[in-house]
DNA sequence: GATGAATGAGGCTTCATTCAT
DNA sequence: AATGAATGAAGCCTCATTCAT
């Protein structure tokens, strides 16, 4: 019976791994299943469809976030502290093996944006996108009650786009950061992620 | 003679609407020739691989936003004003049809960063990207020079960061603007980018 | 088990009869797909280049014809006994349905001379003729030493030029064996080729 | 006036190159305008099919042969001697530039095999080659009557056919003769060519 | 008369998905 | 339950040939 567990996290590993080379339409089902040591027919009937498989993926890659965040929030620190923890760690992903994971969410948002998808499958990935930025208001919640973030609430909109960009900013770093040449555009750099994390932060204690 | 470039046109418009209705792997060929009126083989013609046809798009894309920047350099204002002036272009793509150009954009961020394309190719886009750039460190050097912006040589860095981020979050924005329910995540909203912009120009004239 | 034999002979059967009717290159995949009760994907599955099957078929045609050959070399006759049969065998092919190996060989020497094949799928056709080519050998080697055969060390290379073009006039001439009206040019016929049999035999037999 | 034929002979030579080279079927007519310096529809004006263009470039090299055994006929020699003249000038053809032309021979004789020809079209053909065949046996004619050559009635039949294996076997050998790699299977070798010709001019003159 | 442009038909090959064991 | 085999639909691209200038 844990057998049956383990095989789909082969096939859902080897997934990761292949759509992350070479992107989700050009990753075949067959070299997925060879990937994972199972044969195509076992593959489809956990994932019946290609998209599910996707969908799969991209979900744990998510979730797989969420611990770090719970991390941080469980920490003993001040609520800017932890805005703080929130900014690197996003940052951090840059060069980790976990880039791999960034990359895959940026190409998973474009490939929502031009296939419809069964709404019941993108709501699994909404509820696990909503866990994260329910943590990061949590914290700015904590911030604003121990003095340490300074935010009004027409401010607050602001700061959640501002951390949209930031997290974008990082995917779309991850998308060329496993390339080795510098094949492309402006990527934004790390050493300006943190100033720009710095500024962030400033912005959040003083309220600007 | 001038039917040649108009038959050249319509081949690159429907194109470009069918990549930005369906991406650029569900878009076949022939459907391109058909919505252009012509036969396939004439596509072929003029674009002897689909990448070209795609980089051409993209090309086009590019470049036809550098004359919005020329005339904005080209304006009696200050320095500060010009920069309040592209980021507030960028903010109006958001609604426009030029939408589209945003979306595919992004969309071709993503197609590049997994599938090898011929260097040459490439060296177009790089090209027509770096005319745009070019004329944002020409405001930003004139503003220096006029006074309205301040700028230590570390914070040049910076703001580059800032403003690609700026850049890549109106073009996720657009991913999503065309789909009429808001399937997705925490996109950007348009009000918000205009406080962030704000920000970003008060941080240019205080030089932070 | 047996069943996936049977289907790849089915297929190859299918391709050897089409393309000795049509030719390799007027021969689509379709088709012999369609004739062999399959579908294309499956021919492919087989066989992932038309090239392959291309290949498949030669090589089967040659090989199909070494056990003529090796009965020939384990009878009890003489050397020069043996040749007669040989020669007989070559002619023999002229008229029997096997008329369509010997066209396709005789194809195959011209298209490989103008297309490009991957060494190693040559190899295996290298490989097949030498068997035929060895045993040919023998049986002259056998004569040699029964005293039936009488040859200089430098008549022995002048042998197998004679043999060699004894070969390719039966080829030649299986090419147009089946063509209803005689379209062409003096291939030669069966008769004459009995003729000449004989004076290479003969040849053979006086060492000149 | 002239110049149109000038025009059609670049087109043929540029045609008969590229068949050598690349086969009748993977030759472009494009790529035969493009050699030629003439646009596509120039050259589908000359030759409405490509076969005509095919058929035309085989004519000329089976007639520019012509002339070389009509020098050899009106030579002052004996029947024998002119037969050795032309078996030489034969096993000649394989190291020079007319190479090509062997090959073309051979590989057209394969491709009418395959391919249904308008019988106009291959009437020129036959024409052609009955030029040459006939000069043969005038001169075997003439080795008769000056005692040069011993034949009896049955045996000229034989002679035929041993000519007519010489001549593929030439043919064959250019095939491959372009390719710098032994490709391919025993191809007859110059050397013994000059033996088997010596074989078969003493068989005329004792008339075996 | 010469030509570049236009094109439909068709070829090879791939892939998600379904069958049969 | 697991799997290799089977497959049709579809995609990219080519080429002989015809138009229009």
């Amino acid at each position: 019976m844990d057998k049956k567990l383990e095989r789909r996290k082969r096939m859902v590993k080897a997934a990761k791994e292949l759509f992350a080379e070479h992107g989700f339409e050009k990753t075949t089902m067959q070299k997925i299943a060879d990937e994972s040591g199972v044969g195509v027919a076992t593959l489809f009937r956990y994932f019946p469809k290609k998209e599910h498989l996707i969908i799969e993926v991209i979900k744990e890659v998510i979730e797989q976030q969420v611990p770090i965040f719970e991390k941080i929030i469980e920490s003993n620190k001040t609520g800017i502290e932890k805005m703080d923890d929130v900014l690197t760690a996003y940052i951090m992903y840059i060069n980790e093996e976990n880039s791999i994971s960034s990359k895959l969410l940026e190409a998973f948002e474009v490939y929502i944006a031009f296939i419809p998808i069964e709404v019941g499958l993108l709501e699994e990935i909404h509820r696990a996108y909503g866990k994260i930025s329910g943590i990061i208001l949590k914290i700015i919640n904590e911030g604003k009650k121990d003095g340490s973030i300074q935010l009004s609430q027409t401010n607050e909109v602001i700061i959640s786009t501002i951390m949209n960009m930031f997290g974008t900013a990082v995917k779309k770093y991850s998308l060329y950061s496993l390339i080795p040449e510098d094949v492309f555009i402006a990527a934004p750099k790390k050493e300006n992620l943190i100033i720009v994390k710095d500024i962030i932060l400033s912005y959040l204690q003083k309220g600007k």
